[in-house]
RNA sequence: GCGCGCUUAGCUCAGUGGUAGAGCGCUUGCUUCACACGCAAGAAGUCACAGGUUCGAACCCUGUAGCGCGCACCA
């Protein structure tokens, strides 16, 4: 056994443990193993990520499910892999472009720009898959997979031509977001609604039977005044009943226009008049098609205007176009007013900028299996952690609209159709010569929603699937996991056509976002959020899981202070000197001695061991790892550490060799549990300590877990425990007089105790040593001479003697506590009087009531006694 | 507008029917034979507010307010 440095430094033992670990194929999960399966798949990271804490959260929790699971037993594949993530990387990689070759993707052509990206990838991307490691991830990586792979892109395409031969992937012009700074369509969850201040124009159109005559109308849009195509009223608004069916002058691109009555509009708001452009707003369209109105599209693909018929305003950028818009209008004298306003207005998620609504052709799919993907949460075929994210879920199905899977960019997979001659069909290869591949890529999501099972091949799907748990961010509860459950119903990858088979998870946890100590959401553009790498070179990659997992409520998001990170680093240190501690005594064995041989102190904390391990297998169970990590961490600071070693230290340096020996072999059987405990949460340090002690061959994930000790004796035991904690909270009475009297921690101090329990002999040496005492004075007629503080116990009244005493300022003391103590007993006695309590609580909650009266009558009686003493 | 969540010590948060808890910070005392990334003690709370249920409510119910999130609307 090597001895254990006094400092230690997690960058080596972690970087150490992990590479034997990968040499020795930890990770690898065999699909003919005979062990129960227990599999996840990896969230997949962009190709261009790296590393956030919102990833680390993430990818600890996944960690200590798949290391607890291997402990207990289960044939583990957890998966790794990357998305190709299309809009983010092309636009990652347009931007390195521009700033090192000044050039735009545009300028490449399509096939030398994905060139280009292909090179950047192999050059800068996966940085996050190392940064993982380093985490101590026991991903298969030998299985690590990525949305580009050729088998997967042949897989998503197929599910192109599947879902088209189905009837459910049309194509149509429809009205979608358009990201004019992308250039590309985007999914309804991609745009973000963003309360945004504008300005509200009220506009005149002249009436053309009564000119000198207007109707005013409010837009926040005024560049869009050309592309107007009717004005609309409410059909029983009575300001217009008599209007509709006239026609106005459109005051831009002067021409008339009807004005039509819909129901759409709502008579409060401005005017009550809306102005219809059907070309860029959705309900407008909606309107448009109601009336068989033309389209008028004067925004071109950037967001530029497209109308000759209004020269100023001809290719300018559109909130250039707004203002000169609103400028020409002022200078026709058809501006009456301006009103500032807010509302909200679509952003690009990716982008971020105002996405456009614009009418275009694109590929759409019809979702499949809606009710079963509803009733599989409902019945809790997969069960939501928390639970309350199964009614978002389901107000997403339950109003869910078809799906725009078509992107304008050439990163991603390339769309399955094919056209020639008007003809259009959908399969992987050309029909041949003379078709043409449809130029647009599918949504990433498209691709990523096979991710639980394309990812697997025959084997590994017959063995892991569906998988146990997803541990992912609410925030793509509709990307992702609303969506892989529809893939799954959809397509049936499971071994049999039940929905239990086919299902993608069966748990899917739902972690918390982290936010900085504003509570705003971590972001590269706030530079806002630390780097864990950083932080795992400061704290140490156990540290920094650790710290993290006892802060991360379930269901709530995280406020992030780096203190509690190095919390979680003072924890592993803490644990380390406890190791380091019990090394100094010899060697090891961790093999509980004889139930006779245990000292109180060992009963106890044994019997807090035994309760330990129940409470976190049942936050386990919840997914409470701030539980999980709270529970192991009060156990091994308070109970083990400030307790039982405080205690044990008698007999650890007593002359009793076989009491000693009892002593020690304790320390080890609970370090040999606390080790297999805590694996999960910090694999690097407890490995490390578990081959420093040699309490077992082989590494700690396969080694069995820890579980409660049976007592023989459980009378004894229980006697013991109490006897225990009323030596524990007499020493904590006794440190509070020491306190009280101002005797300095580094001084010695004289105890006695009146006490007519005989067992508490056996304890001197133990409460002297808790008590920092010099001496400690036991009998059944102790008379203390002179003066001394005194404290009523459960042992008796414990006294403090002191040469210096002052006498008033005891005197105080001893009122402040008898004052306390009357004003409790008066309760207690009061609700004991009550009929009503007698009457209708628990018995035992009553009789626990008459204990503590009773308690609190005999201190009080002893402490007045004292004061009375003291004269 | 609809839905969800939160409101507990100065800060960050646990606590789901029986005398309010932790860490940090603060005050005090300590380099005591594992640990100053530490040990010991202490101060500090109308558990957002108002009703209700109950012998008993931080906890269950109803409502109110504030904050956050999601969905819808957004001319």
């Amino acid at each position: 056994m090597s001895e254990l440095p006094k400092n230690y430094d997690p960058n080596v033992v972690e970087m150490k443990w992990y590479q034997r670990w990968l040499e020795r194929d930890a990770f690898h999960a065999d699909a003919h193993s005979p062990k129960p399966a227990f599999s996840i798949v990896i969230p997949p990271p962009n190709i261009t990520g790296v590393l956030t804490l919102g990833h680390v959260l993430n990818n600890t929790i996944q960690d200590i499910l798949a290391r607890r699971a291997r402990m207990q037993g289960h044939e583990v594949l957890w998966l790794p892999g990357m998305d190709h993530a299309g809009v983010a990387t092309q636009t990652a990689v347009e931007k390195f472009l521009l700033r090192t070759e000044k050039k735009r993707r545009q300028e490449f052509g399509r096939e030398e720009f994905l060139r280009r990206v292909v090179e950047w990838q192999d050059k800068h991307g996966g940085i996050i898959i190392e940064q993982l490691k380093r985490l101590g991830c026991s991903c298969d990586w030998s299985r690590q997979r990525y949305t580009f792979d050729p088998a997967y892109v042949r897989a998503v395409g197929q599910v192109f031509v599947d879902l088209h031969d189905k009837g459910l992937i049309y194509r149509g012009r429809r009205m979608i977001n358009w990201d004019p700074s992308a250039q590309t369509a985007l999914s309804d969850e991609e745009v973000i609604p963003t309360p945004t201040k504008s300005t509200l124009y009220y506009v005149r159109y002249e009436l053309e039977s009564q000119p000198g005559e207007f109707l005013e109308v409010a837009t926040t849009r005024p560049e869009t005044i050309m592309a107007d195509v009717a004005l609309a009223v409410h059909p029983d608004d009575p300001r217009y009943q008599k209007l509709v069916g006239q026609k106005v002058w459109r005051p831009l691109a002067r021409e008339t226009i009807p004005v039509i009555a819909d129901t759409a509009i709502d008579p409060k708001f401005g005017t009550g008049v809306l102005k219809v452009t059907p070309a860029h707003d959705q309900v407008d369209f909606e309107i448009g098609q109601r009336h068989q109105l033309p389209v008028i599209d004067v925004l071109t693909a950037t967001a530029k205007i497209d109308c000759p018929a209004e020269a100023e305003l001809h290719g300018l950028e559109r909130f250039a176009a707004r203002a000169k818009a609103a400028e020409i209008l002022q200078e026709r004298n058809l501006l009456t007013k301006t009103e500032p306003h807010e509302s909200n207005v679509g952003f690009s998620e990716r982008a971020g900028v105002p996405i456009e609504p614009r009418l275009s052709e694109q590929w759409f799919l019809r979702y499949p299996k809606t009710e079963e993907a509803l009733r599989v949460v409902r019945e809790h075929l997969i069960r939501f952690f928390p639970a309350h994210w199964e009614k978002v879920y389901a107000r997403w199905l339950e109003n869910i609209r078809d799906w725009c899977i078509s992107r304008q960019v050439w990163w991603g997979h390339r769309i399955p159709a094919w056209y020639h001659d008007g003809e259009t069909r959908a399969q992987l290869d050309s029909p041949g010569a003379g078709w043409t591949q449809d130029a647009d890529t599918l949504d990433t999501w498209f691709s990523s929603w096979l991710w639980a099972y394309e990812t697997m091949n025959t084997e590994t799907r017959a063995k892991f699937y569906p998988t146990s748990v997803l541990v992912t961010g609410p925030d793509i509860i509709f990307f992702w996991v609303a969506r892989m459950i529809i893939a799954g119903l959809e397509f049936r990858p499971g071994q049999d056509a039940s929905a239990e088979a086919n299902i993608p998870f069966r748990d899917v946890f739902f972690t918390g976002i982290i936010r900085d100590q504003k509570g705003r959401k971590m972001s590269k553009s706030l530079g806002n959020s630390p780097d864990p790498l950083e932080l795992m070179a400061k704290y140490g990659a156990d540290g920094l899981r650790f710290g993290l997992m006892r802060i991360a409520p379930s269901g709530q998001d995280i406020r992030f202070e780096e203190k509690q990170i190095e919390e979680g680093r003072n924890f592993a240190t803490k644990l380390w000197n406890a190791a380091r501690f019990r090394q100094a005594h010899g060697p090891s064995r961790a093999e509980l001695p004889a139930e006779e041989s245990l000292s109180i102190y060992a009963i106890e904390l044994l019997s807090r061991l035994n309760e330990t391990i129940v409470a976190v297998e049942s936050a386990y169970c919840e997914y409470q790892f701030n539980a999980v990590a709270q529970r192991l961490y009060d156990f091994v600071w308070g109970d083990y550490c400030d307790w039982f070693v405080e205690a044990a230290k008698t007999e650890i340096f007593g002359a009793n060799e076989s009491a000693k020996a009892a002593a020690l072999a304790v320390m080890d059987y609970v370090l040999s549990a606390v080790l297999r405990l805590l694996h999960p949460l910090m694999p690097h340090l407890t490995e490390e300590l578990w081959a420093v002690f040699g309490f077992g061959d082989g590494f700690l994930d396969f080694t069995k877990p820890a579980i409660a000790h049976e007592f023989a004796d459980k009378e004894r035991t229980n006697a013991a425990r109490v006897r225990a904690r009323e030596i524990y909270t007499a020493v904590d009475a006794g440190r509070n007089l020491r306190a009280e009297a101002r005797v300095p921690s580094n001084q010695k101090a004289k105890f006695a105790l009146r006490s007519s329990q005989p067992w508490i002999a056996a304890e001197r040496e133990t409460l002297a040593r808790l008590l920092h005492a010099e001496s400690f004075e036991f009998s059944a007629e102790l008379q203390p001479k002179g003066e001394a503080s005194m404290i009523a116990t459960a042992l008796g009244e414990l006294f403090l003697l002191t040469e210096v005493r002052d006498p008033a300022a005891e005197r105080e003391r001893l009122e402040k506590e008898i004052a306390k103590l009357e004003k409790d007993l008066a309760a207690t006695t009061a609700k004991l009087a009550s009929e009503s309590f007698i009457g209708r609580a628990p018995a035992t909650v009553v009789a626990e009531f008459r204990q503590r009266a009773q308690n609190f009558a005999t201190r009080l009686e002893q402490m007045r006694s004292a004061r009375d003493r003291l004269g």
